[in-house]
Order: structure tokens, then sequence, then C-alpha cells
DNA sequence: CTGAAAGCGCTTACAG
DNA sequence: CTGAAAGCGCTTACAG
């Protein structure tokens, strides 16, 4: 493996030049640095970044926490994210909490974060107050999006979830629906992250707005998933005296209750009308309503954010403040007025 | 910052001692290894993994390369990855080519790999020549997941794809169908990887062997996604005489097809039969018949498989051979007997 | 703008 | 089973 002693003896400088010279610090001059680049190039030079990482204390890297990477929006904040940290030449070590009970204390805990990355993107998810003292003890800049746990000292990218499921609930309130269930987050779930809470609070402002008291009875918690969906609404229906229109806390969720209601005999929007939040891909192709969140770009922001301190003269830029990114009502074909009695 | 000096100072032993016990080297007492833990314990010690890592030459990572995260099986795969290899001490890198014309290039030429991880793991992703020859200089162990390239000396986990194209083409063929479309991949497409040439050859195959000659006329070439499942399907309508049934590659495609026949004024299965491939999260939802594919197991299996050379006593075990993995017909809702003409 | 030298914090032969 | 010492390959004050 060439080194950087190859390197420069092969450009007639010395190893300190050559470190510089590649890492674009301007104090080299143009000649110099083209001569190192070449010499570089002509050995196939890498840098070792373990030995980089050692000697200059940073490690190029930044740790992403998800708690599922199979659900959409992760999925997609993770694929915005990647983009940005390598071509700003950072690598991505990937944390998917996958629903096992420790995984989260794990990443938090054993040091796992502490000198491996440079920074931190925490995606939904929350902290307990333990986790969030040792994560606050490793002292790393981080990036917080979607819900989660408020970090001293981190920005938040995110959409407002307390409107965004108001305007889910009054578009069926504006179709004439009464009767509208909600289908929610799992409180006992052991990631469970907060977004859950501000929907349901959207929900049921929107519905007191409206001069709808919130029944309990049409409030069901499962998990944001297409089964967890599912299960919600089987468990809806099971209690009789059906809803009118469904708004469920995610578009994996509403497609779940969609299938269903397929299954219990029952037609969307004619029978039922169903309303989801994020703009899943599928969505398009089901025809499902709902609140589109824009995922890649809270990604993306994000990124770049938690770059923000890490690239460039660091103290010259003020710290990132949160960013909320708006949500937008996007009407298909499952939801409908209800049917006349 | 604790160093391993401090441990050794406190547990009264070399540094060298502490390095052995703490890493559970067998070369140290069990008083001694005691004393050792009982140190870093207590001043919370962790490992430097850039020290660490420059003296000792492993990384203790292990570089996972995705076409697309958001793809059902790719996030699939990518989770039980992380399990695995988190829960054995591994780090996992991610790269998601994620569509970018030069991101496979980048990823395998520009170092990205060498002295970062210890192996490679490299799911559905095609080398150029001149990109397998990059790889293979690196002179790393890795694991092929699904089809691509064939990588010298890296065994692979997949499925029979030709296989499991003709086990959901004869489904159709049982139920009397003989206008049997097919939606495949896109041979352009800069992250074509192989898997589409194999799922068409065995829809061929399953054809002619029923004495059913393969019209070119019902086979569309599209992206792996529920767009592309949409627009080749829209394509298909627009060429007039319909198929009585559509074999999509993979259930997103097909569920692309679904929504686009339904827009067209199609049912499914009554008018036009729909499978796909894969098993989808969604598939159970949507009652999409499909011949399913352990992706979690596929993830997990190729993650031990990428650890096994790394861990324990190096050339002991004989290097791990390929596994095919069993695929398995599932018929539900969205296949049906043809109607009567 | 450039170089000599120390140091980053470990692991690993080597010797005992 | 344990330790002293070299070395992994860089970056960074410091000096000029």
């Amino acid at each position: 493996m060439t080194r950087i002693d190859d390197v420069a003896r092969l450009a007639g400088v010395s190893t300190a030049t050559v470190s510089r010279a590649l890492r674009g610090l301007p104090t080299v001059s143009a000649a110099t640095r083209r001569r190192v680049l070449a010499a570089a190039e002509q050995l196939d030079y890498a840098v070792s970044p373990s030995a980089s990482r050692l000697a200059g204390g940073r490690t190029g890297t930044v740790a992403v926490v998800v708690p599922r990477i199979t659900r959409w929006f992760f999925g997609t904040v993770v694929e915005a994210v990647e983009a940005v940290l390598h071509s700003a030449g950072y690598d991505l070590l990937l944390y998917n909490l996958g629903g096992r009970a420790q995984a989260r204390q794990r990443v938090l805990r054993t040091a796992n974060l502490h000198k491996r990355a440079d920074a931190v993107l925490l995606v939904a998810t929350p902290l307990r107050s333990a986790d969030l003292t040792a994560l606050t003890e490793l002292d790393l800049p981080g990036v917080i999006v979607s819900s989660g746990t408020v970090v001293p000292g981190w920005p938040c990218v995110r959409i407002d979830d307390v409107a965004a499921a108001g305007s889910a609930t009054r578009h069926l309130l504006d179709l004439g629906h009464r009767r509208i269930a909600h289908l929610s987050g799992d409180p006992e779930d052991e990631l469970a992250f907060t977004t859950h809470i501000d929907r349901r609070r959207g929900y049921q402002e929107a519905l007191r707005s409206a001069g709808v008291q919130p029944d309990p009875r049409l409030d069901v918690e499962s998990h944001f998933t297409i089964d967890g969906g599912h299960q919600a609404t089987v468990e809806l229906l099971r209690r009789g005296d059906a809803p009118t229109a469904i708004f469920a806390a995610c578009d994996e969720m509403a497609m779940g209750a969609i299938a269903a209601l397929r299954e219990a005999g029952l037609r969307v929007p004619q029978d039922v009308s169903v309303i989801g939040v994020d703009d899943h891909d599928l969505s398009v192709a089901l025809g499902l309503s709902t609140v589109a969140q824009p995922a890649t770009e809270q990604g993306r922001l994000a990124a770049r954010m938690v770059l923000d301190p890490l690239v460039g003269t660091a103290g010259t830029s003020p710290p990132a403040s949160s960013v909320i990114l708006p949500t937008r009502l996007v009407v298909r074909d499952s939801t409908a007025p209800p049917r006349a009695h």
C-alpha cells in the first residue's frame, strides 16, 4: 500500500505538505499542490482513514439512527442523507433500531457513537432520560429529524404534525363526515416515537373546532405499519357502529386499513373514506388521499445541517436553527362524502 | 477521555494486557482479566476505534452496497444485515447507489472501501469489468446477495430467479391463461441488476413448456418500482389486445400494474390476473398473489457469511459456499381463471 | 509557504 | 501469562 511518505518522496516535499495539499488547505502554493496531486494520482494513493482519524481527531463519519429502515419515511430520509453525506466525503454509519428492545440503549451507551462519528442524525428516536444523559455526555453535535426528544443544542427538522393531522381531519369534516376514526401509534411500543401524540392532538382539535366530540371508541392504537393499520381497523370494526371515515396516522396504516375494510366487504370511499399522512410511493398507485410530507427534503436538509458545524471554518456560521417544512393535502380517490342515510 | 493507560494503571498491569483482556484473548489469567474489566468499567473506558484500527489493521466494519435502500427487498436485507453485524460488534457503512449514475464507480474506485471496511456485502449490484477489477484489487473478502456479478472467491446468497419466475408463470398457465404479459427490468438502467434477465427467462421457458410462444408485444421493460410497473402497464394497454394475466418481475411492479389496470377500468382478477415476486409487506394487504422470497433470511445469512472469515480463528473454517434459498408460491386474490369468451 | 518532530491511542511480535 | 518497545500512518503545533 502506498503511504504518505511515498507520495512525499515522489513529490519532493514533506509529509506535512502532502497532508495539507491533499486536504486542500490554503497554505500550500499552487505549484506544490499540483506536484503533490500528480504524485498521489500516479501512486494511486488513498489516505488511511484510521491514521487520519487518530491523528486528526475527526472521523469523517456521521452516525444515522433510525427506528426502522424498512419504513417508507425512514428509508426515504436515509436515502437523501446518504447522498448528501457521501458527496461531502463523509461516511454514513447506520444504526437501525429495528424493534429490538435494547438496541437504543446499546447505540447510545456502549460508546458505539463515541469516537466513531463526528455527529449524529437522530431520526424519530425518542430518548428516555438516561439515554439522553448518555448522549449529552458524548458531547457530539447532532440534528433531530421528525419528532423524538429535544436534545439541548441540536436543531430539528420536521413537519408540524398537529397541523398535518388537522388538515387531514378537516378534509374529512369538510366532506361531511362526523364519525371519523383515528388509527394512531402504539404507546407501548418500545421504539415509540412521539409523532403519534401530535397527530392525535391535531385530529382531536380539528374535531372539536367543528363541534364534534372525539369518541374514544373511534380511536385505536397500533403500530405505524401496514399490518398495524390492518389490525387497528379489524378492531375498529369489531367494536361495531363503524365510522364513515378513517384518519390513519401514516399512509402505511391507511393501506392496512383499506385492506381490512375490503376484507370486511366495505368499499373505499363509498362506504368508508380513508386518509393518511406521508404521500408514500404507493399512495398515488392506490389512489390514497393523504397529507404529503417532504421526506427527501427533510433528509437532505438535516444532512446539510449536521455537516454544517463539521465542515468549513468552525465557529463562523451561527448554529443552525430548527426548521418546520410544509405539508400539503393531496386529495385522491379514497375520500368522498359520506353516503346519505 | 480515559485511555488504555488509565485502565492499565488502575488495574496494575501493562497496556498490552489491558488490550488482550478487553478483547477476550485467551492468554490472560482469569484474575487479571477480572481486574482489567473492573477497571475499565469503573473508568467507563471505551477503546478508540481509530487507534485500534490503525494498530491492528482491522476496521471492525462491513461496507454494505445496495442499489436503493427505499426498495422493499433492499431495505429488508439491510435491516437483517444490520442486526447481525451490530450484534457481532461490527459497524455498518452504508452505500446507497440510489440511481446516481456515477455512484457505483465512486464507491468502488475512490478507495472508499479500501481501509474503511474489512469486508463488503454487495447487494444486487452488477459491476462493469473496470469496476470488478477495481474491487478485486482491493483484495477484500465479500459476499454477494441476489444477482449481480460473480466476484472470484465471493460466495453468493440468492434465490433461483428462473425457477421463481417459472413458478409464477406456471400458476397463471394452470389457471388457464395463455395471453400472459411480463413486466420486467430496464436494461438501460444505469443500476441495472441482472435479476430481470433470469426472471424473463423463467417466464419464457414456462410459456414454451406449455406450448405457448412468448409474444414480444406482451413483454414490457421498465423500472423495478411501483411507478415502473404502472408505466409498463399503461404501455401494455396502449398496444391493444390486452393480456388476461400479468406476471410482474417484482411485487412493486405488480402494485403499479394493479393501479394502472384499475385506472383503465379493468378489474383484478376478473378482467386481468396479476402476480409478482417478493411477498412485499403490502402484498398481504393488497391480496396480491406472488412468489415469496425470504429477504430477511438472505440478509441474515449473508451477514453471517461475510463475518465468517473475519471472526474466529482465520483459516480454520472452509470458505463459505454459495446458497440458494427456496421460494414459495403464495396464491391470494389477484389471480383467477380468465373469463370465458 | 514549508519542514522536523511529536503525538494521536492502540496492537503486536518479541522476549521472558 | 505478562511487559517493554516498536510501529501502525497520519495531522498539527511550532519554528522558520
